[in-house]
DNA sequence: ACACCTTCGTTCGAATTTGAACAATAGGAG
DNA sequence: CTCCTATTGTTCAAATTCGAACGAAGGTGT
């Protein structure tokens, strides 16, 4: 029964290709307590955001990001990959949001290629409207769970594994 | 432009139901790298299991989930508590993978509206042969990137998240 | 035995996501 | 300038996801 776990009938012969070093007890404790929180936590903030804004997690990062970058735009490779999706899917979600008005497309001049998406004005107070509630439970299901001490490893460390992931995913 | 970050014009009067408390910079920095970590960490698993299993990563845990219970089967409602899905992606998946021949469904005695979820001799070897490279990836982009003091704060504090999550979603 | 409320798993339609294929361009080597 | 290759964003079909609605049972209190 070999699963992300710790080795139940691991032979006691060396490492080979074939049989890996398992997960010792708290390294499956860890790994399973990260995807869980992960899934528990995007489920409830895709509730909430849906049931007080109308928008979906990903339609909210999405403002998100552009509000947060230089003129409230951003190249759509850029911003599929400060939001970890495809491309396809990044153009549906941007489609959706213009359809709802929170968000343009403007050509680039510099590229005819090129495609910015931007916040609106109305973007703009959605998301202002939005956050306050997402702010408020994001803190209390995960922030204010934590102590400073396990907030600043928690940076820490997922900050490296997400700079490594970003490294190998550039090759 | 507020996210889930800081606030950029936070007025100097005390919280008010309209203005929370935002998220100061390392607050920040734990909640996004908390997020990108994972969803890079979902793409690259997911992409590995495709390749060399043909699994995707929720049928993987399926098959895990099933092969650390009791007799290797679950009922569906149980298991789908323990991925965190719905019950009907579940339901979807499992079907999914009785076409694969990985699974199999077995009613309840004591239930007859019951269904058990139950690996069958090949889901037991597909899950074998597709562990070892779904570890040493796991292993590789987070386990083995963070100290074993990180490692250590990451699973209790995510274990509590977890836990306060679980407890929630149960009202 | 009877109503009443909960739980179980599935079905359904709608929304979303993805990778591959594409057309149009950019950019560099020769 | 001219090939050649890489990049850009979109389109497409297929796969997956979810929530709501269901039918069918369980369990409880009376």
């Amino acid at each position: 029964m070999p699963s992300t776990s710790s080795a139940p009938s691991a032979p006691p012969s060396a490492a080979s290709p074939r049989e890996p070093r398992w997960l010792d007890e708290e390294e499956m404790a860890a790994w399973r307590s990260f995807v869980t929180a992960s899934n528990l936590l995007n489920r409830r903030l895709e509730r909430q955001l849906k049931e007080e804004s109308g928008l979906s997690h990903t339609q909210y990062e999405i403002l998100v990001h552009l509000s947060a970058a230089p003129a409230g735009s951003l190249r759509m490779t850029e911003l599929a990959d400060k939001l970890v999706t495809s491309k396809s899917g990044l153009t549906y979600q941007v489609t959706q949001l213009e359809k709802m008005g929170l968000v343009g497309r403007r050509s680039c001049p510099s590229d005819v290629r090129g495609v910015f998406a931007e916040l609106t004005e109305q973007g703009d107070e959605m998301l202002r409207e939005a956050a306050p509630g997402h702010v408020a439970l994001v803190r209390e299901l995960l922030i204010d769970v934590l102590t400073r001490e396990q907030l600043t490893v928690l940076a820490d460390g997922l900050g490296q594994v997400s700079a490594r992931l970003r490294l190998d995913d550039a090759l």
